[in-house]
DNA sequence: CTTTTTGATGCCTGATTGTTATCATTTGCC
DNA sequence: GGCAAATGATAACAATCAGGCATCAAAAAG
């Protein structure tokens, strides 16, 4: 068993098998007969078994040559496979993709993203992890997640991202509320209203752009609640513990004795942006990160505003003096 | 694509991939390292896929390595199934018989040694069809079976054959017919009365041992009525259209309003024996012919009347007709 | 800053594979 | 029956390929 099953000399049995004589397997495979002659003998010299009898004039397959064979087909068939799918592993078409997300994100563009990359890459498998920003930053550098859907704006340090929706806020209310008769709501009219939230601890990159905006209004809003998530907060704004600042994602959320408005004198974005580690790159990833940024309406919204996700911290001055934290702590 | 995929950079690759370190790598594989810095390049290079990260220092699989180390392993295993299926093909462990046995052998020993061989080979398929003796020598001829249960004595040229049973013959009787008060019937007691015999086409073999030990006696079989098979000869029998002679193995026959009683004065056996063709060996064929030789009861068959099946060659030649007889024509 | 570890390279040697020439045997043809 | 064609086996030689040794460059370790 010492150069046992050489894959050339399979091929070499192959095409024997098949042709049932040496002089034309050997044309078949552009060689001259001797080698195949030789090929045989140690063929069967290594697995101790004769294959083929060769009754002068006449070669036919034994048992155990009938078994190799089907066997050597087989594994041809399999090794094509295998070589086809390294390389379409290679090329990103077969893989893995784990994927981080935010409320935001599952509310907003990323279905449709999810749809057009598994019609696309049927066989890339995808993970969907959630996860709040913070979180899947670390998630990011730890390298337990390839891409991470996040509230933004990011600037971290190491990674790299693209904004993929860029949201005005919203008011979520009771839907008994007075300020429901109005078809937009002039922020300032919020001020000390009671204010349901996410949790500080996790939703840091969402509120800090609530604490901004209100700032910018001139007031505190002030805090009476805090959930878990955008389920619990439109829970508890159900239930008139008080109201709330969201995404225009929340449209999609339907929720009975709730009733949201869009702010009339506000035009602050909360961006949702993919993000990455450019090191280690990985080729379902890479493809992933192409469907994201090949996505039409991204980059509608992209064109729309256009320095929206990018540029510098400094496009939200207009709102006043939030540029407070760029979150470049985050993690 | 030239070597590609050779099976020993395969296990090369795989120790690389388990180890993740070329020196240990080479160390298992007792090569020198430099061996393996090639294997990994000329694969990647065939594959035009780059297998390994080596960021100095750290070695790790690419998305596509993966997928190819999985492959790897796979093949790796399946060669290993491959060889050892082919090696028990050569043994016979693994493989397939054809055998053709007549209606005396399934009512005889054949059952026996099927359950015998099934159970010391269970990987090997037993493809089992009737056939009467005629038909199984030619497709023994024609190897369309590789191992045939017939009537003898044969004398075939070009066949080897082994006897596996050899019966006294059994008066078949209607239950109400007077002979069957007698405990033993005297072969003299049937001349005169009416036979049911097989098809004369088909059973010729039989019917030779028959109309031989009648002449012995005196007379000459009245046959009124032939069957297809001995089914249709019990059948007949009940129905009273007249008696039959058969093999004592017409005692697993049971069959409401038939009789059967030995000859009290006819020593004369009807061998069954397995035939094949000696040339174009199977392995399996091999292993089953020796579960048949090796059946105890019929070492003891045999033992009892050593020269019973492999006398008289002349025996058939009263009937004449009986289609091919040599045929050593046969490839 | 030196030492150690790791993978890569260049060159040489030995092994493996391929080619050519030739043989023995069998089949087909006259 | 003899001769030519075809088939697989064998020997000798040539080309290619894989492995070993020595060494290098880079990074981690001390």
């Amino acid at each position: 068993m010492h150069r046992t099953c050489d894959l050339r000399y399979m091929r070499y049995f192959i095409a024997v098998a098949e042709e049932l004589n040496f002089r034309r397997a050997a044309e078949r495979l552009h060689v001259a007969q001797p080698a195949i002659s030789r090929a045989i003998r140690e063929l069967e010299s290594d697995l101790d078994t004769r294959l083929l009898e060769r009754t002068n004039r006449r070669v036919e397959l034994t048992d155990a040559g009938q078994v190799f064979l089907e066997g050597c087909l087989r594994l041809a068939g399999d090794i094509e496979t295998l070589i086809d799918d390294t390389v379409r592993a290679r090329d990103g078409e077969i893989g893995h993709v784990r994927i981080g997300y935010t409320d935001f994100a599952i509310n907003g563009a990323l279905p449709a993203v999810l749809q057009d990359f598994r019609a696309r890459f049927p066989e890339v498998s995808v993970d969907l992890v959630h996860m709040v920003t913070a979180t899947q930053l670390d998630a990011l550098r730890r390298s337990e997640i390839e891409v991470g859907f996040v509230t933004g704006p990011m600037a971290e340090p190491g990674l790299e991202h693209l904004v993929v929706q860029n949201e005005r806020l919203v008011v979520v209310l009771p839907e008994t509320h007075p300020l429901t008769r109005l078809p937009a709501v002039p922020l300032g009219k919020l001020a000390g209203e009671p204010f349901v939230t996410g949790q500080a601890a996790h939703w840091q990159h969402f509120l800090s752009h609530m604490v901004r905006i209100c700032h910018a209004a001139g007031f505190e809003p002030r805090v009476v609640q805090e959930a878990y998530n955008s389920e619990g907060i439109f829970g508890l704004v159900a239930a008139n513990m008080g109201i709330s600042l969201h995404v225009e994602g929340a449209h999609n959320h339907i929720r009975r004795g709730v009733a949201i408005r869009p702010l009339s004198d506000c035009d602050h974005r909360v961006p949702t942006e993919a993000i990455w580690r450019p090191d280690k790159p990985s080729a379902a990833r890479e493809r992933f990160i192409e469907t994201v940024a090949g996505w039409p309406a991204m980059q509608e919204e992209r064109n729309t505003h256009p320095a929206a996700g990018l540029a510098t911290p400094a496009r939200l001055d207009e709102h006043g003096g939030q540029r407070n934290q760029e979150a470049n702590e985050s993690v």
